[in-house]
RNA sequence: GGUGGGGUGGCCGAGAGGCGAGGCAGCGGCCUGCAAAGCCGUAUACGCGGGUUCGAAUCCCGUCCCCACCUCCA
C-alpha cells in the first residue's frame, strides 16, 4: 500500500500510514443544521465518502464519525424568529418551532440528501448537544493548564487563551500578529480579540432548554469544542485524519487543533480539506444566496448523474458549477451505464462483491492512491470502457466480461452504486411485464424490416420512442432501454 | 497586510522537463435501410515577458489576473 495525502498542516502530499494497523480512525465535519443543504455540503460528504470507500478497497476497517451541530447562535435565531412573526412564504421555515426542533428537521433533511447521492453512513454520527460532560472537562483541563479563563465580566463566558499556546496559528501557517485585526462581535471581557469561547453563558434571550449548568455558570457550547470533545471521545486523542471543508480551517479547525493540543492530545494526524462549490466563478453560500440544493439537482439530472458530477473534480480543487454542468456529467455517465447495460446483457450482470484494490486496474489504483487523483481515475474507468466496446462489438465475451467487472468495481470506488442504479430501477414485475410488451413490438418491427417496409418499422419505432422507449439494433437483434429521464 | 490554492485547446478537467490524460461539444469517416449506440481519425492548449536546457505547460527570474480564508460557513 502507497496511499498519498495532502495534509493542509503540512501543506505537502505525505504517504500515509494508519496509526494501528489495518484501521483508520476518520473525523470529519458535518453540517451545522440551521438550514437546507445545499450542493456545496453534499460534496465534501462525497468526497469523504471517497475517501472512506478507497480507504476500504486498501483493506482498512475505517471507523467514520462526522458530527452533527445542533446547538448555534443561528438555530437559535432561526427558530426565535419562527415565533409570532408573520406567515413567511419561505417553504423551508415552520411557524413556532423551537431550536432542538428545527435542527432536527434539518438533520433529516441532510441525511435524506447524503443517502440519494450514495454517501454511506458514517459509523457514528454524534449531536454536540449530547456530549456536554465531555466538553467541561475539557475546558476544566484547559483552564486548569493555564490556557482557557472564565471571562472576567460574570458574562458566563469561557476563553480559549490563544497568547498562551504559542503554536496558534500553525494548522493555517499564520502568525497570531500578522492576521487582520478581526473586530469581534462581542468582545466581552477577552484577554486577546482573538481569544474564542469555549462555553458561552446564557443571555437573557436563550430558551431554557437551550442552558446547561455548567461549573462556570449556566451557558452553552461554543462551537469549536464539540469536535474536540467528540473526536476524542470516539477516535482518542489522536486519530489518522481530521476532514472538512476547506472554509473550516481557519477559523473552526485552527481552533480545535490549538484547544485540543493545548490539552495535551496530539490529535489528527492528517488534515484533509475539501475544495468549495462555486457557481459561475462564486463561491456558493447561504449569504451570497447563489445556492443550488441537491433535491433540485436531482430533479434536473438524477441521483447518479449529481452523484458523479459533485465527485468528478479532484477533491481540493475548486468545483464551478455551470448551465451545462450536468448535462456534460449526463453523458459520461450514460456513456459507462450504457456499456454496463450492453455488456450486462451480453455476458450477465457482474456479482456485487466487496472491491478490493487488487482487482482494479493498476493505472486506476495508483491514481486513487496519489491523493485521490479522481479525475485521472475517471480517465481509466473511461479508457476501459472504449476498449471493452470495441471487445463487445468484436464478439469478445471473455475481455468484455472482465472489463465489466473492472468498470462496476470502479464505480463502486467512486460511489455511483449507491447512487441509483446504471439501468433504470422497475419492480421485476412491472419490468417483466413491458418487457413482453415492448419484446412484441420489436418483433412487429422485426418483420416489418425483413419485408423492408421502413415505413412501418419506423413508425413503430416511433410509438416506442414517444412512450419513452429507446431502441437500439444491433447485430443480434434490437434492445430496449427506458430513455433517459 | 498575512496565509493557502489557481490561471491548460470552444467548455469541463488531469499532468508537472522529452510519447498532446479523460469527458463534453465540433469536424471527417466506419457500421446502419434510416436512426440510435458504438468504433476510428481529427487541435498552431498550457496568463504575459525574459532566462536555464539538446528539449519547458512543467525548472528559474520578473509581471498581470483570479479564488478561498483571516467574521458564521462544507
Amino acid at each position: 500500500m502507497s496511499l498519498r495525502f495532502y495534509d493542509t498542516a503540512r501543506a505537502e502530499v505525505r504517504p500515509f500510514e494508519p496509526l494501528e494497523a489495518g484501521r483508520v480512525s476518520l473525523y470529519y465535519c458535518g453540517a451545522t443544521v440551521q438550514g437546507m443543504p445545499h450542493v456545496g455540503h453534499v460534496r465534501s460528504a462525497i468526497v469523504f465518502d471517497q475517501l472512506t470507500r478507497w480507504l476500504e478497497a486498501n483493506g482498512l476497517r475505517v471507523t467514520v464519525v462526522r458530527n452533527v451541530t445542533d446547538i448555534d447562535d443561528k438555530i437559535l435565531e432561526k427558530s426565535r424568529a419562527s415565533f409570532g412573526e408573520a406567515a413567511t412564504t419561505d417553504p423551508t421555515v415552520v411557524a413556532d418551532e423551537p431550536w432542538w426542533a428545527l435542527a432536527y428537521r434539518f438533520e433529516q433533511e441532510f441525511d435524506r440528501a447524503y443517502s440519494a447521492l450514495g454517501v454511506r453512513p458514517p459509523t457514528y454520527e454524534p449531536r454536540a448537544t449530547g456530549h456536554i460532560p465531555e466538553m467541561h472537562a475539557l475546558i476544566e483541563r484547559l483552564i486548569g493548564r493555564g490556557h482557557a479563563y472564565p471571562a472576567p465580566d460574570g458574562s458566563g463566558d469561557v476563553y480559549f487563551d490563544v497568547r498562551s499556546w504559542p503554536p496558534y496559528g500553525s494548522l493555517t501557517h499564520q502568525e497570531l500578529d500578522d492576521m487582520q485585526a478581526a473586530p469581534d462581535a462581542d468582545p466581552r471581557g477577552k484577554r486577546d480579540p482573538r481569544d474564542f469561547a469555549l462555553w458561552k453563558g446564557s443571555k437573557d434571550t436563550d430558551p431554557e432548554t437551550a442552558s446547561w449548568a455548567s461549573p462556570w455558570g449556566a451557558g452553552r457550547p461554543g462551537w469549536h469544542l464539540e469536535c474536540s470533545s467528540m473526536v476524542t471521545k470516539y477516535l482518542g486523542a489522536q486519530f489518522d485524519i481530521h476532514g472538512g471543508g476547506l472554509d473550516l480551517r481557519f477559523p473552526h479547525h485552527e481552533n480545535e487543533m490549538a484547544q485540543s493540543q493545548a490539552a495535551g492530545h496530539a490529535f489528527a494526524r492528517f488534515w484533509m480539506h475539501n475544495g468549495m462549490v462555486t457557481y459561475r466563478g462564486e463561491k456558493m453560500s447561504k449569504s451570497i444566496g447563489n445556492t443550488v440544493g441537491p433535491q433540485e439537482m436531482i430533479d434536473a439530472a438524477g441521483a447518479r448523474v449529481v452523484r458523479y458530477y459533485l465527485g468528478q473534480a479532484h477533491y481540493r480543487s475548486v468545483l464551478d458549477y455551470r448551465e451545462t454542468s450536468l448535462q456534460e456529467a449526463a453523458a459520461a455517465v450514460s456513456r459507462i451505464d450504457g456499456f454496463i447495460a450492453k455488456a450486462s446483457a451480453r455476458v450477465g450482470a457482474p456479482a456485487r462483491v466487496e472491491v478490493r484494490a487488487g482487482d482494479l486496474p493498476a493505472a486506476f489504483v495508483a491514481a486513487m492512491d496519489d491523493d485521490l487523483n479522481v479525475p485521472q481515475a475517471l480517465a481509466v474507468l473511461h479508457t476501459t470502457v472504449r476498449s471493452a466496446n470495441t471487445a463487445l462489438a468484436a464478439g469478445e465475451d471473455d475481455v468484455v466480461s472482465a472489463a465489466l467487472a473492472a468498470v462496476v468495481a470502479m464505480t463502486g470506488v467512486l460511489g455511483l452504486d449507491d447512487a441509483g442504479a446504471p439501468v433504470a430501477a422497475a419492480d421485476a414485475a412491472e419490468e417483466r411485464a413491458l418487457d413482453a410488451l415492448v419484446a412484441e413490438r420489436i418483433a412487429e418491427r422485426a418483420e416489418a424490416r425483413a419485408a423492408r417496409d421502413w415505413a412501418r418499422a419506423d413508425a413503430i419505432r416511433d410509438a416506442l420512442t414517444r412512450a419513452g422507449i429507446t431502441i437500439e439494433d444491433s447485430s443480434h437483434g434490437a434492445d430496449w432501454s427506458l430513455a433517459d429521464r
